[in-house]
DNA sequence: ATGCCGGGCGAAGCCCGA
């Protein structure tokens, strides 16, 4: 059981780049953020034609997050619970039946937080306040539960190219950091931190001053295991074939691999 | 040097992202 995590930023301007990704990447799950337009122009028939099914939460212009599915999607979930006033579309949780392999995930489009000194930090710390509310009760049902999205969290300091430069950013001051570590500290495991120790590889680089030829990167974009996903996780990686592409999203995929239940 | 790209909206220039 393959599952991604993209933010295409544009599902729109990123219809081409994602039809061929999902042919040759194959993920069985995908879970998409930045999609930026509402459900209804959503490009579902391009996508169902590959095989797909979708679950899409969506607004215009901004935000929107989406599960792609080769399996049925039920139990559908649009909204973070905790904050029945927030109306930025940003969380999507479904039940994938595929059987006895069957599991829950979620799409996340964690707030960017910046500028730290207005009131987009507080929305972030709130946010991710709840997530780890939900996260929390999630974890009752004992279920395999994937977590994935754009977190807009760096974890720790090999995820950014530069540290010291990065300190006070909303994506890596340490309380955005030891938020994110009390979901962990939940039972969480962040899939690509546990199978890699490289320091170095990211998932997003800027448009501008020629970042990914340079390198120059973080990573911020997540996979959040249950214990009961994560003791069957088989690999986990980044492809950054997407990002060299004509026409890329500033993020690349992350992916993983779930074995088969025993 | 937080906007040098890139996308949305909507038809020019502003808002937003990380």
């Amino acid at each position: 059981m393959k599952i991604a995590t993209w933010n295409v930023n544009s599902i729109k301007a990123r219809l081409a780049n994602i039809l061929e990704w999902l042919e040759t990447a194959a993920p069985d799950v995908a879970l998409l953020q930045e999609t930026k337009t509402v459900a209804e122009n959503f490009p579902r028939l391009e996508i169902e034609e590959r095989g797909y099914t979708c679950a899409v939460v969506g607004q215009k212009s901004y935000n929107g997050v989406a599960i792609l599915s080769k399996y049925p999607l039920e139990d559908v979930v649009e909204a973070l619970p905790g904050d029945s006033d927030d109306e930025q579309a940003r969380y999507v949780e479904a039940w994938v039946d595929a059987g006895d392999a069957g599991l829950r995930v979620a799409s996340i489009y964690l707030p960017n937080g910046n500028p730290v000194d207005t009131e987009k930090y507080p929305y972030k710390l709130a946010w991710m306040e709840r997530l780890r509310a939900h996260a929390a009760s999630l974890l009752a049902s004992e279920e395999p539960i994937v977590l994935g999205g754009d977190y807009n969290v760096i974890p720790a300091p090999e995820d950014v190219y530069d540290p010291k430069g990065w300190a006070d950013d909303a994506l890596f001051r340490l309380d955005t950091r030891k938020r994110f570590r009390e979901i962990l500290n939940l039972g969480y495991t962040e899939a690509f931190r546990a199978l890699h120790a490289e320091s170095g590889r990211y998932s997003f680089w800027d448009y501008q001053r020629r970042a990914f030829e340079s390198d120059r990167g973080l990573r911020i974009d997540h996979l959040l295991l249950s214990p009961q996903a994560a003791d069957r996780l088989n690999a986990c990686d980044i492809d950054t074939v997407p990002r060299g592409k004509q026409k890329a999203s500033d993020h690349t995929p992350v992916w993983c691999d779930l074995a088969e239940p025993p």
